[in-house]
DNA sequence: CAGTATCCCAAGCGATACTG
DNA sequence: CAGTATCGCTTGGGATACTG
């Protein structure tokens, strides 16, 4: 991100490319500034989908997580989906729906620099890939599959 | 992300393969959990660094903005940078550290998903390389450079 | 187990006023 | 402009109780 001036923009203060309220981070933030529904979301990724499950893992109330299942699905980003284990009666679990699972690389981002600069002691995880085995990083790349330095990033105004 | 089963975990229930307490998401998410930490930051990114500009931009109250201020200096996350306009009494900027600044990818990452699945108007942005202009994506590579699929991404603890 | 409903309390909010 | 201080007030918290 670095600085993040357009060219074009010489002299004037910095300022946001686009207004608060149209911007996609400010959308992100009003739904994912949020404690609870992030810590979810990372139960969601791990497959932890039913209530007392989440619930004993983040230590949320009954209350608090009740209400943020609610926003994720109307957000739809969790779909409850009914099941039935036999002999008992029907509940919900809360799977990702695709525009959820497309915050994986939010969350690994997230992970990556929470163990890296917040996490003093205890155990890590680390990111490979299954088929090597190799640990990878987050990173940014071209079309073409090059990889670019986060510096050297800035962000434009789309015409 | 997907499943993030590691290999060896066969029958068990998914649990997340780190506590809650001990997890670098859960540090991340206690701190950046926060509407108005992540509003901040987005503008640290774009160079806003004063009070009053941040709080114009993001709509923040001075009590709202002075204690996430204060939340985020004491997390090392920003500085308080003292500067004196001519003729004008001290007064601090906000700027970011290298802690801070290496949250570049967690913005950009958010912003990227924020701008596909919230975002139905408005103007957008694109990342774009400074030296080629090409546009850039969020991806993960290995070490050597290359790129792998998000799906082919598992979560290993650590030894 | 999977929630919903109720209650009470504390944290956090914006508005306002004040200071350097 | 850049904050700090104070003040009601609302929101949202956990605890508890209840239901299918």
């Amino acid at each position: 991100m670095s600085k993040a001036v357009s060219r074009n923009s010489e002299k004037r203060r910095n300022r946001p490319l686009v207004s608060i309220g149209e911007c996609g981070l400010a959308h992100a933030a009003g739904l994912l500034g949020d404690r609870w529904v992030l810590l979810i979301l990372r139960e969601a990724f791990y497959g932890v989908t039913r209530f007392d499950a989440i619930r004993e893992d983040i230590g949320a109330s009954k209350h608090a997580l009740s209400s943020r299942l609610d926003l994720l699905t109307s957000a739809g980003i969790l779909i409850a989906s009914p099941y039935r284990e036999p002999g008992e009666r029907e509940r919900n679990e809360y799977v990702l729906t695709e525009k959820g699972r497309s915050l994986g690389p939010v969350l690994l981002t997230l992970l990556d620099w929470g163990q890296k600069y917040l996490q003093s002691s205890g155990r890590r995880v680390a990111l490979i890939e299954r088929s090597s085995g190799e640990t990878v990083r987050n990173a940014f790349a071209t079309e073409e599959g090059r990889i670019v330095s986060g510096a050297d990033i800035a962000l434009q105004l789309c015409s």
